[in-house]
DNA sequence: CGTCGTATTGAAGCGTCTCAACGTGAGTGG
DNA sequence: CCACTCACGTTGAGACGCTTCAATACGACG
């Protein structure tokens, strides 16, 4: 893993969403890109800070998070390799949330003044990183109608399928289970449930086969009934940049 | 109320997050905006819709709601005027959620192609409006935290502090209070709760003198109250560009 | 003056939380 | 290699916040 790779990461990443010509190629390929590795539960940035460099994951996986003043955690969004979690810092210079390491991962960081020239330089890639955002920003607001409508059993379902669906984008996926490295506290903070009711609705599922999760794997065991349960309509995902 | 006022009112909203020369002011009264008004309830832009226009909010409230498949609805913003509700579907071509008028309201609409061209030849408009949508999607982010974390009296709190702050930003406040055309089943959609139950928590801080709304007003009783039942911070607004 | 959306109230039920105890497995140091 | 520790998962019991349903009151409007 080196500065070819993580240059990699980002160009797998927006040929997703735009054509990427030759000359893009070049000013990506210029891009000095370093990376180095972060340790579980590390916090990569911090509420407050202003950071200098956006962080492209390469490998593993990364949780944004708030905290409420009572000490209450949310966990906001679950990234995947090839997104760029604070790519807002590009534009909006402190940061509003934590960006932490969930299991080992493997990060790169783009100075922000490169990834400016590069925007003014290459503008198709310019909307191809705006459209990211907007993507995020859709996530978001689906997850606003998760916590806010939906059961605690169609929250978890929406949530696997969720991520199934954009693991297997970047081929991250092995069949029906895919990597999650979380913990049942975790996955409380990101559907707004306890712990221990988490682990009751994981029981349930795992009874019916529905899906289950052990040890960091999680598993996609009735595909059907996951998305009659989850209410999953994979619009807000805006798979297809074409659409 | 005519183009003038519709390119005024993004005009004004550019200005308090970039610094807008004569030759951007030249190319924005150069747009062509059409505006309306909308009734209230009207849906202005629907789920699956790919639209052509950007709409501007000149006056009055927008909401952006989203449905569950057990049709459930959740509300995921609340606009005011200078916001530009749907500036994602730029970038995003089909909706993923509804855009409908909260009361009466008068709304521009910008073509695409010349928002395009616009942000083509005015490279600083393009990242004052990039800008725009990472704060809204700060905004989700904060509502995520408010339904997914916070007791029913909390949330509520919070909503009231966010919408006063973002109001007084456009000297759309009176004093202690402000207008707020919306239904108590849609404050509900909002927080993600139940109309019953927000009546109840209306009028229990309406006894204890800290927040009031009745008939499309809202009022601020006791504002030092409201932040600590809120635990509301304004940092997620980013309402310094500065910063 | 009737109608309809909105607000209010009461009562019953249940989904989820909290607290507290216990089990389990991986990692660590003696 | 065992004992210890610690994080994580599991279980039970009780409490409570919130929902749902249903009835009633209110107020704007045609």
């Amino acid at each position: 893993m080196n500065n070819v790779s993580a240059a990699a990461a980002l160009t797998k990443r927006l040929r997703r969403t735009c054509t990427i010509d030759e000359d893009d190629l070049a000013a990506l390929n210029a891009l000095s890109i370093s990376w180095r590795r972060a340790k579980s539960n590390e916090v990569i940035v911090r509420t407050g800070d202003r950071p200098s460099h956006c962080c492209v994951l390469i490998d593993g996986f990364i949780i944004r998070a708030k905290n409420t003043a009572e000490g209450q955690r949310q966990i906001i969004a679950i990234h995947q390799p090839g997104d760029i979690p604070d790519l807002q810092s590009l534009f909006l210079h402190v940061l509003d949330h934590d960006v932490i390491a969930a299991g080992d991962c493997q990060i790169g960081f783009i100075p922000h003044d490169q990834l400016r020239a590069l925007i003014k330089v290459r503008p198709n890639v310019g909307a191809a990183l705006w459209r990211d955002t907007l993507i995020d920003a859709a996530i978001f607001r689906e997850w606003i109608v998760n916590v806010g409508r939906r059961s605690g059993p169609s929250r978890l379902a929406h949530l696997w399928l969720e991520i199934f669906t954009r693991l297997q984008l970047i081929d991250r996926t092995e069949g029906n289970q895919f990597r999650l490295p979380l913990t049942q506290v975790q996955i409380g903070e990101a559907i707004g449930m306890s712990a221990v009711h988490v682990n009751r609705i994981l029981q349930a599922f795992r009874r019916d086969g529905v899906l289950d999760f052990e040890r960091g794997t999680a598993y996609i065991l009735d595909e059907h009934r996951l998305r009659e349960l989850g209410g999953f309509d994979p619009l807000y995902l805006h798979l297809s940049p074409a659409l």
